[in-house]
DNA sequence: CATTAAATGTGATGATCATCATGAATATGT
DNA sequence: ACATATTCATGATGATCATCACATTTAATG
């Protein structure tokens, strides 16, 4: 059952976004292969056609979710207030990878791991020349506690049962990202 | 071959004990237990007379973890640095539970996630007590954007693969931390 | 068109693992 | 001491899963 060059490759880009979501959503263990390709529509034996090893899809997974285009940082404070928002928190199949897979990215691969790494160097580049003021080191010192907070308010946000702390957790960052901002500490 | 009640005591603890270290090493799902079994120098068949099931002792794990004593807070700075350590992000399974596990706790059981918030409410409410100034709302808000910022930047420096970028987290996170510390922004 | 090679489906295979059944050994309470 | 209860060891069991072998279909090539 031979398909189409355009087709495969639309087949294996649609493998990639499942297992991304489920990834996400599940972490990495507990999704298998077969998950994946039933959410992609095909079945568990072709996988092999297109990735050598299930370790392989991760590593090309987080090479592809990290690299790839994110929200607009144009307001930094709407995005950041986005970012920590419940709505966020509760759907990472759609949301930043960073914040679900970074936790997992120990047992991973060194492939895994380097394209982990590559995403992040993006992501605080992007975040330093986003932010208004300072030198070049002190913009990435500030992005880099920044996103620090952000990472592991939402990490933590979503690994407890209680709506009202995993609620507090995302508001009290948010209200000590805004105090500490540079705006602020220079307009008062 | 039953075993004085002082010694089942025993048991169980080192279960946990070992499980504890295991778990912070390789997550949840890497861990058989079999392998928690073995390191606590007993036998996979006698795991199910502690506990009813893997679920149950990951519920157990992280209650214990998460509320046993941990590190003092007397000196505050001194505390943060040790924490943003490359020491401490070296050894995860001798650290701080909260930053090993807190990543794999979405698809966890109702009663490991709730041991997790009760843990994380403890360590807030230290957090908080120990700081020097403010209103109890000012000071709350304080510990829980420096907590996520110190969690967030250890899970980072543990998922990437990049040594410098690792420690430039971990160096730019506490320069940033003091930067934005009370006693800094009074004093300057 | 005919041939070939590649992509996917179907159906093993072997490993891993959580859990349980059974039995041996001995601590505990009388 | 005796009877009983209970902990732990040994050895299944059944499920799950990554991976592979083979068949089928059809795109690509000339």
């Amino acid at each position: 059952m031979r398909v189409s060059r355009e087709q495969m490759v639309e087949n294996r880009a649609r493998i990639l976004r499942e297992a991304s979501r489920l990834f996400r959503e599940q972490g990495f263990a507990a999704v298998t292969v077969a998950d994946v390709m039933k959410a992609a529509g095909q079945t568990h034996g072709g996988f092999y056609s297109h990735f050598a090893s299930k370790d392989d899809l991760i590593a090309a997974t987080v090479a592809e979710a990290l690299t790839g285009e994110s929200m607009g940082m144009t307001d930094l404070e709407a995005w950041t207030d986005a970012y920590l928002s419940p709505l966020h928190r509760d759907h990472p199949e759609q949301g930043c990878p960073t914040a679900s897979l970074a936790g997992l990215m120990r047992q991973q691969t060194p492939e895994a791991r380097s394209a982990m790494a590559k995403g992040l160097e993006k992501q605080l580049a992007r975040f330093a020349a986003a932010l208004p003021e300072g030198s070049d080191d002190d913009r990435r010192q500030e992005a880099i506690g920044r996103w620090a907070a952000m990472v592991g308010a939402i990490v933590l946000s979503r690994a407890v049962d209680d709506p009202a702390l995993a609620d507090e957790l995302l508001i009290s960052t948010r209200g000590w990202l805004a105090d500490n901002s540079t705006s602020e500490r220079i307009t008062t």
